[in-house]
RNA sequence: GCGAUAGUAGCUCAGUUGGUUAGAGCACCGGCUUGUGGUGCCGGGGGUCGCGGGUUCGAAUCCCGUCUAUCGCCCCA
């Protein structure tokens, strides 16, 4: 039945109309935030993402090779490209540099809910500055993005984690260096999967120690307050001046800064959160329905040594950004009532009696779409019942009536749809009286 | 890639232990209606019952396969 490939979606226009109100919500308040709007191609060379996240990633993109015999991917992630963006004129650019796109993605995998092969992405990416105050930048804008399509934080919350914690957890516990990334990664399943499959995986990979470490996890995990934090980073201290004493203050800038920009509702410390990817350096965070059960929001973090992997060492410069998937936007604003049903009538609906109103009907309509007006009338010959029947299933604010006496007075008739009431103008200053009506918020019913 | 459940009109669904020409509401189109709609009345179009095969005198209904969707696993940039 379905007539789209598996993981794609037809948008009608009711369909469109609402994804571009919540795009239009999500431009206007980054560039509240002062980011620019920026776009790249469609498709890539396959290299690019191959050079990120290694070949086994080419299983799911959509690839072929083109007439010219270039490997080629559509894209399943903006930052690659915004890497090659940035490195090519890294030195010109001003930093910090702020931008932020809107795209659509692609990646062949198992459509689930939340998760299609063709979806749209928001990403904010903050470049140039390394401190805390991008992070905090970063998510307050986040925030800002749910809060503004509807949604506040009894709804969500965005779980905050830091991978230097881990990393000095690890240091601490004595970790030889080529275990670390696989305990981070056997860390940041933990939170969804069950524990006997943690201590299993654990087990593995420090026969004998598996137990001890899985409730040195699990109390690192606990912690929720930027006091335990502090305590805990300080107990990895050696000095008042080493890695950890300087991380429990990086930790304090940051949230510090979200509390000052009015965000910190919103979050909660949960170091359960790691992010499978290797390249996060520093603060990840994730956007979660606090109903729990759906898959996140958003998700992002700082990966100071991804642009110059990318560009080939060529240039340098920490970064931080997130991005956040229209499709599980949608299902979280559907599920709490938030998905508003757009109006996308005419404004004029142009209702005329015969041959000879027609032609007056349709000189104005074409006055009128010039000033500015969407104007639409009935094409074919239509009674007025009919007519009026249109008028209204149409959307339109205001019906317009052409009728043999108005002609003949040389006036129109403004029906106001909404209330029903209606109003004779001289046709020679009828957009002047359309003015006047709709500065007073629409015609009046007599009483 | 692996398991489980489902699939009947554009949408939501009904369809008796297998039995004539598969129905309803909403939506869509037309008429009543060349001067008043969204909210009246009458009518109409629209289905290879997801697709393919099998069992049977006969299949929307039972069996197998397949596709798609949903849920769980893997993955989640």
């Amino acid at each position: 039945m379905s007539e789209h490939l598996p993981g794609f979606r037809d948008f009608y226009p009711d369909d469109l109309a609402r994804r571009n109100h919540l795009f239009a919500i999500l431009r206007e308040v980054a560039v509240r935030f002062d980011f620019r709007e920026f776009d790249a191609p469609v498709l890539e060379p396959l290299d690019l993402y191959l050079e990120k996240s290694g070949e086994e990633i080419a299983t799911q993109l959509f690839h072929f090779t083109d007439q010219g015999g270039r490997e080629v991917a559509l894209r399943p992630e903006l930052t690659p490209s915004l890497a090659r963006l940035v490195a090519d004129k890294a030195e010109s650019l001003k930093k910090p540099i702020k931008w932020f796109h809107l795209g659509e993605h692609f990646r062949y995998e198992r459509p689930q809910k939340g998760r299609l092969r063709s979806f749209f992405q928001f990403n904010a990416d903050l470049i140039g500055e390394a401190s805390p105050s991008a992070d905090a930048e970063l998510i307050a804008l986040l925030v800002s993005l749910l809060e503004e399509c509807g949604l506040h934080s009894e709804i969500f919350q965005v779980r905050l984690s830091d991978r230097i914690t881990w990393s000095l957890f690890l240091e601490d516990r004595k970790v030889p260096q080529e275990k670390r990334s696989d305990l981070l990664d056997v860390i940041d399943k933990s939170s969804r999967r069950d524990p006997e499959a943690t201590l299993e995986a654990l087990e593995t990979l420090l026969p004998g120690e598996g137990k001890a470490f899985l409730d040195a996890v699990d109390e690192l995990k606990s912690i929720d307050t930027l006091e335990g934090i502090t305590e805990r980073l300080h107990s990895f201290s050696q000095s008042e001046e080493d890695e950890a004493a300087r991380r429990a203050e990086d930790w304090k800038v940051l949230i510090n800064r979200l509390e000052s920009l009015g965000c910190i509702d919103a979050i909660t410390i949960d170091l359960g959160i790691v992010r499978g990817l290797a390249y996060y350096t520093g603060f990840v965070y994730e956007a979660f329905e606090t109903s729990g059960e759906s898959r996140a929001l958003a998700g992002g973090g700082r990966y100071d040594h991804l642009i110059s992997k990318l560009s080939g060492g060529s240039s340098d410069l920490p970064a931080s950004g997130f991005a956040l998937g229209d499709v599980t936007l949608a299902d979280c604003l559907e599920a709490n009532g938030l998905l508003p049903e757009i109006d996308v009538g005419p404004d004029l609906y142009l209702i005329a009696g015969g041959q000879d109103e027609r032609v007056v009907a349709l000189q104005d309509s074409s006055r009128l779409r010039k000033a500015g007006y969407a104007v639409t009338y009935p094409l074919r010959e239509q009674g007025f019942g009919k007519q009026f029947r249109e008028a209204g299933k149409s959307g339109a604010v205001f019906a317009l009536v052409y009728g043999e006496e108005e002609l003949a007075a040389g006036k129109v008739k403004v029906k106001d749809l909404t209330s029903g009431a209606e109003k004779s103008v001289e046709s020679g200053s009828l957009i002047e009286e359309l003015l006047a009506i709709e500065e007073a918020g629409g015609l009046a019913v007599e009483s």
